[in-house]
Formats: structure tokens, C-alpha cells, sequence
DNA sequence: TCAGAGGTAATTTTT
DNA sequence: TTACCTCTGA
């Protein structure tokens, strides 16, 4: 038998992929090579005779994930693939959906809601029933009703213990209604109605449990509650599953992954083997004896090291700031000189807790012509004339879908008011029927408005009929066309780059018809609802890659530099409430940690704006947790700053510190304080000659608190607040404070 | 219909 | 601070 596909795993990898047929759960520590696992197990159950890809099921989380492990396999294998199940959740529930759409009591041409259809949607319906959404607001209604679903209840089990979740379960009822009559379907309810699918129809079940044998699940520390119940139903007695994750990597609680699913899945399963992958192919010794380190703090782990034969690389670099600005600063020269070494840009990362630290970092990349690239934001069919061109074709394919119609029925505008929009919802609620059909049938608009609606629904009768005869994008050209979407960008003033996304969706559109087999309309609004387009802006350019630690899990790079570590912010302060809440915040610093391979920077700003206002910040606890043997501290160069600092005052409330310009560089690196605890060596050089708290006095405003300091050297700065004259932020050098 | 004012909230995100 | 939303007046 040809295994040389089998050649080069390590022991644990090997006997995870070849383990006989029985349930599984493989610890896959962070860059141990679990998609291997995954796809080598795959390859090797084919290649063995074991059994042939159609008994094969296995579901990711994203699409990437789902696209990487396929062509894995294909490289692997020589047969055709066809008949094995390879996807995301919400992509296999669709396919069982879209295959059985009368037996889950759907029409065959059911429309994905994304989220901000989902809210869109809820938000019309508050509308509609007159709800105050002030009491009911629809971000609310929408976590209620995501939440229910993905426990599994739908209204007649949700709980309600007051007025207001009952109220809250009543619009849950109502929305289900309101999307059962459009045709359409949202995220949790592709997974809910399939599942139901499953429990309720015993032939279907028992086709697909025969049907497949061997069950396989990627990052399982992220599946929720109802994922499981899927997965359980679906692999139903007898059946197996091989499921890999790390539970310190489980960093989804808040969008309802359930970590304890991997132990009740070692129950309910009788999992004889836990094979734990700890050996790491991607980090070098002290990233991952840090990473250890700190994880040791998390309670209730399944437990697990990560080791490497790499050696221990170089120390990790801390860094402390007295500003943000000043972090920003370093990280640009640092970035700086990694570039004149030989580094790729596109090999480093820039990592923050949240989206909005990126701003400074951002300006000082921006200031010093560092090409960067940020991830996150909104994907191409996210994009507001995107969605207006795909409202059009939603249509075409479904006119019920009351939400895609009102989108565009007056956009680009055609004259049709608000108010007659109004009028015509309520005739089409008097009627019991859609707007589309409302709008085709007799309407007691006025003649200007009735004119113009019918205008619309030509558009749309006449993008109908091609649905049935051209090509994809011809259809989508022709929708452009029709919709005078592209002449309205085209006549607007920063329309620009949005003609040149409606010009993508043809090219998506071609894309898509040559890739997959059905290239029917439907097909296509699926991909667009499911897949949102990867986040690309730039691919090619070599740029510094910025993005927040969570889009980062899965990722690796040369060189990381983890910003912002102060308490507060990563430990997030929401998160520190609850002792779950720290150790996600914990285990989100781990993957942090885990992302680097040779280089690993860590920083902290004692000064931050944040929300408009000056913030003191302290180091994280985090740092401390790093073991400082593993560390070496940099400092900024001192003979570096030239001039003394000048203060200068900003509209008589408060003191601005002029930016600094010395420069940084790991040339400079000074004091390893490896025998000192490393959050006191970071703290050393912010020592202040005065305490928090302490009462001093000054020449011309008198008595006074201090309330914080910033800064070092020259820098160095004393927040007081005086009785009299109020809080004042000043240069320590010049205030000549007084101890009282 | 649209621009501008004013109010408010401000982790993390894939599908 | 800023981004986003809703409301209002022309």
C-alpha cells in the first residue's frame, strides 16, 4: 500500500490519523499541525480501503478553513473527491436544506439573511407592530432570538419570567412568522431547521447516519451548544466522530461557543482516546515556555504543554510606553529596522485587543510611509451597493423577500416617498400578502407614485425572465443596467470606488460560474450571504499585517508585536467581572502569543486616549505571568531626546505633551533585568518622586492631590488636581512641586 | 430628499 | 474622540 503520505507525522499524529474506526478527541496544541491531522486521517481512511469519500462528513467553522482542507485533501489524493461532505456549518446545513427543502417545510428558493439583514429585518418588524424600540431595542431582540436558536428553542420553549421576556418571546414568534412568510432564513436558522430536520424525519436520519460513517470536526472548542446537538443527531448510535481543538484557544465564548462540549463529548461518546498534539513546528522556545506559563493560570483545563525542537530563539521584547503615541512610535522603528534586516512586512503583525487602538498605530505607520494592511471591517458583499445590486437580484429569484424590497424599491431613487412606501405596506398587510405582490395588484397610490412602482416592478419582471435565460453575469450586468445603480455612483461625487465594486460583482459572478457546478442565481446568493467575500483590500502589496487578536487565531508570522497590554484593555475591563471572563481573556492572550514564530514584541502604554479622554493605564497581568527569564526589556535611548520637552496648552482645560521624536531602536537595547520580576523592570523607569495620593503644593495654584503620573525623563508628567485651580497635567520637570 | 445637528455609546466575530 | 443613528428643517 502507498502511504507516503503518512511519512514525516510524529507519533502522536500518526496514531491520531490512523486510529481505527471509533470516536476521537485530538488536543491539537496551537501550530501543531492539526489541519495534517485532519486531512492525512481523511486521505489515509481512503487509501486504506476503510471506506470510500461519500461515508465522509467533516465541517470547519469558516470557509477558509473548509477551501484549505479540500485542497489539501485533493493534492493528497488522486480520486475524486466528489461525494465527500467537506464545509462549514451553516454551508452542510444549507445543502441539506436546499436538498430537502419541502420535508423543512421551505420554499426550494429560501434567501439567506446575513446578520445586518437579520437586523434589518428585525428592526421593520418592530416597525410594523409598533413596538417603542427604545424598550425593545432590535440589537436586543435580535441576541434574544440568536441565543434562543442556538439552544434550540424556538418561541413556545424560550423562557419568559416578566412582562419583558415575555414581550421579548412574543416578537420572536412574530419574527419567525414574518421570515417563514418572506422565504427566508437567518444564520442560527439554517443550523436550528436542519437539525429539527433531522430529529423529525427518522428516514432522513437514519439515510444520513448510514450514509455517513465518519464524522470529523475542526476546532471544536468553538462548536455551540446546537453544533453539538448537530453533530450528535448526525453521528446518532454507532456513528464516530473525530473531533480536534484546543481548549486554550477557546476564545468564542461570547458568540456562544461551549467549551464543555469537549468534555461532554468524551462522555457522551466514551471517548477511549484523548491524543494530545503538543509538539510545535511553528514557535521557537521562549514564545512557547511563555505561552505555557501563562496558561498555567487558567483553571480546568484539559491540560497540555507545548514543546519544540527549535531551540529557544530569541528572548521576548517588552516594551514600556509612556503614551500611546510613543508605543506607536517604537513599533514603527522597530518595524523600521526588521524591514532594513530582511523582513517582510507581510511576515510581521501588529496585534491589539480592540479595533479602535488601531487608530494611533495607524497614524504613526501612515506618518512614516510603512505600507499596512488592516483586517476586519466590512467584506465585499457586505458593502451597501453590493447589497442594493444583490436586493435586485434577491428579487428576481424571490419576491417576497419584503426586505430586499424595500432596499431598493425607492434606491436608486425614483421618486417613490416614504410615505407611499408606507401605504403600500399596509395594504399589503391588509391584503395578507408581500409588497412585491401588493405592488403588482392594484395599489391606491397616487398616479406619480403608482407610475414610478411600476417602473420597479418592470425592473424586476423583466430581471426574472432573464434569470431564466442568460449567464450569471450577464444577469448581473443586466441588473446594474436595469437598476441605473452604476449611473447613480457614477454621478455621485465619491461614487468612485462604489461603481468599481458593482463592476467586482460581475467578475464574482464569473468567477463563480466557472468554479462551481450551479451557477444558477440562487447558488450565487447563497455564496454571497454565506461567504461575504474574504476581507480582501491589497492582497499582493507587501504591508504590515494589522488586525485584532481575534482575527489572528489561525494565523502565524515571523515577527508579532502584541500592543496595548495595559489592564483594562487586554484584560479587557468588561471581561474582568467574571473569573470565566479573565481566563477567555487569558487564553486570548495565548493565542496571541502562539501567533509568533522567531520574534516576539510585547508593549504596554502608561497613557492612552480612550474615548476622548486621557486614560493612566497599568501594565497587564498578563505580563507578569511571563516568566522574565524569557524576557529582555528595551528601553528607548535617553541621549536620544535632544530638546527639553515643551508643553503646550490646549484651550485652557488640560495640557497636550508635543510628540516625541527620538528614535528606538534594538541597537539601543539596554538593561536585561532578567533576575528582576519583569513588571517592576518595566515600571523602574517610570519611578516617580512623588506617590498617588499625596498631598504637594505648587507656587501658583496652591494645594493639590496627585492623581497620576506619565512619561520618563524629560517626559515625565504629574496630573494634580488643586482645590482651587482644578485638575492640571504638568511637566514634573518645571512644577517644582512641593511635598506637603 | 437630503444635509446637518444632536444624542449616545464605545470588546472580541464567523456564518 | 469618533462613529453611527435619528431627527429636523429647508
Amino acid at each position: 500500500m502507498n502511504s507516503s503520505f503518512l511519512s514525516g507525522l510524529n507519533p502522536e499524529q500518526l496514531r491520531a490519523v490512523t486510529l481505527p474506526r471509533e470516536s476521537a478527541l485530538v488536543l491539537a496544541g496551537a501550530g501543531s499541525g492539526k489541519t495534517r491531522v485532519l486531512t492525512t486521517r481523511i486521505v489515509h481512511l481512503i487509501q486504506s480501503g476503510e471506506t470510500s469519500p461519500g461515508a465522509i462528513l467533516a465541517v470547519t467553522f469558516t470557509n477558509k478553513a473548509a477551501k484549505e482542507m479540500l485542497m489539501r485533501i485533493c493534492a493528497m489524493l488522486p480520486i475524486n473527491t466528489r461525494g465527500m461532505w467537506v464545509g462549514t456549518f451553516h454551508g452542510l446545513c444549507n445543502r441539506l436544506l436546499r436538498a430537502h427543502h419541502r420535508e423543512a417545510r421551505l420554499p426550494q428558493l429560501f434567501q439567506i439573511l446575513d446578520s445586518q439583514d437579520q437586523f434589518a429585518a428585525i428592526k421593520r418588524l418592530l416597525k410594523t407592530l409598533n413596538v417603542d424600540d427604545e424598550k425593545f431595542p432590535p440589537r436586543e431582540l435580535q441576541y434574544f432570538i440568536n441565543a434562543n436558536k442556538e439552544e434550540g428553542r424556538r418561541p413556545k420553549d424560550a423562557e419568559a419570567y416578566d412582562d419583558y421576556s415575555r414581550r421579548m418571546v412574543e416578537l420572536y414568534k412574530a419574527y419567525e412568522e414574518q421570515c417563514q412568510r418572506e422565504g427566508v432564513v437567518d444564520f442560527a436558522e439554517l443550523l436550528l431547521r436542519s437539525y429539527e430536520l433531522l430529529l423529525n424525519d427518522e428516514v432522513l436520519r437514519e439515510h444520513y447516519r448510514e450514509r455517513f460513517k465518519f464524522v470529523l470536526v475542526d476546532e471544536f472548542q468553538d462548536t455551540n451548544r446546537l453544533q453539538y446537538r448537530w453533530l450528535k443527531l448526525l453521528a446518532g448510535n454507532g456513528g464516530t466522530i473525530f473531533a480536534v481543538g484546543d481548549d486554550d484557544q477557546s476564545i468564542y465564548a461570547f458568540r456562544g461557543a461551549h467549551v464543555g462540549n469537549m468534555q461532554d463529548f468524551q462522555r457522551d461518546f466514551a471517548v477511549k482516546h484523548l491524543i494530545k498534539l503538543e509538539q510545535n513546528y511553528r514557535s521557537h522556545g521562549n514564545i512557547l515556555d511563555a505561552a505555557n506559563a501563562l496558561i498555567r493560570n487558567n483553571r480546568g483545563r484539559l491540560g497540555k504543554e507545548l514543546w519544540t525542537d527549535a531551540g529557544a530563539g530569541e528572548p521576548i521584547r517588552l516594551y514600556a510606553a509612556p503614551s500611546d503615541n510613543d508605543e506607536a512610535a517604537f513599533i514603527v522603528e522597530e518595524v523600521k529596522a526588521l524591514r532594513n534586516d530582511g523582513w517582510r512586512l507581510s511576515d510581521m503583525a501588529l496585534l491589539y485587543r480592540s479595533n479602535a487602538q488601531s487608530r494611533v498605530l495607524e497614524h504613526a505607520l501612515f506618518s512614516s510611509s510603512i505600507p499596512y494592511r488592516v483586517y476586519g471591517g466590512l467584506r465585499f458583499f457586505e458593502r451597501m451597493e453590493v447589497k442594493h445590486c444583490l436586493a435586485y437580484l434577491r428579487l428576481a429569484a424571490n419576491p417576497d423577500d419584503d426586505g430586499a424590497f424595500l432596499r431598493v424599491v425607492n434606491f436608486p431613487p425614483r421618486g417613490l416617498g416614504a410615505r407611499s412606501v408606507e401605504q403600500l405596506q399596509e395594504a399589503a398587510e391588509k391584503a395578507g400578502v408581500s409588497l412585491m405582490q401588493a405592488a403588482s395588484a392594484h395599489n391606491p397610490l397616487s398616479a406619480r407614485a403608482a407610475a414610478s412602482l411600476q417602473n420597479f416592478v418592470q425592473i424586476i419582471e423583466r430581471l426574472k425572465q432573464s434569470a431564466a435565460g442568460v449567464n450569471l453575469p450577464e444577469l448581473v450586468e443586466e441588473a446594474l443596467e436595469l437598476s441605473q445603480l452604476r449611473t447613480h455612483y457614477q454621478t455621485e461625487k465619491e461614487g468612485a470606488d462604489r461603481v468599481e465594486n458593482l463592476n467586482e460583482i460581475v467578475n464574482a459572478a464569473t468567477a463563480f460560474m466557472q468554479e462551481e457546478e450551479d451557477s444558477a442565481l440562487v447558488a450565487f446568493l447563497t455564496h454571497a450571504s454565506l461567504e461575504a467575500g474574504e476581507h480582501e483590500a491589497g492582497e499582493g502589496a507587501d504591508a504590515l499585517q494589522l488586525m485584532t487578536v481575534h482575527s489572528a487565531k489561525g494565523l502565524e508570522f515571523s515577527a508579532v508585536f502584541l500592543s496595548g497590554l495595559e489592564e483594562g484593555l487586554f484584560p479587557h475591563e468588561n471581561s474582568a467581572a467574571e473569573a470565566e471572563g479573565l481566563e477567555e481573556e487569558r487564553r486570548l492572550m495565548y493565542v496571541a502569543i502562539t501567533r509568533a514564530r522567531k520574534r516576539l514584541y510585547a508593549s504596554y502604554a502608561g497613557s492612552r486616549m480612550l474615548h476622548g479622554q486621557l486614560r493612566y493605564g497599568l501594565p497587564s497581568r498578563f505580563l507578569e505571568e511571563i516568566p522574565p527569564q524569557l524576557c529582555k526589556v528595551i528601553q528607548p535611548e535617553l541621549q536620544a531626546y535632544a530638546a527639553p520637552v515643551r508643553s503646550t496648552k490646549v484651550g485652557g482645560t488640560g495640557w497636550r505633551a508635543n510628540e516625541p521624536r527620538y528614535g528606538y531602536s534594538t541597537r539601543y537595547e539596554a538593561a536585561t533585568k532578567a533576575d528582576a520580576q519583569v513588571p517592576q523592570a518595566m515600571r523602574a523607569k517610570i519611578e516617580y518622586p512623588f506617590k498617588i495620593g499625596q498631598n504637594v503644593s505648587h507656587s501658583k495654584f496652591g494645594a493639590g492631590v496627585v492623581m497620576s503620573f506619565e512619561g520618563v525623563g524629560p517626559d515625565a508628567r504629574v496630573m494634580v488636581n488643586f482645590k482651587q485651580a482644578g485638575t492640571k497635567l504638568l511637566a514634573l520637570e518645571y512644577a517644582k512641586l512641593q511635598a506637603v
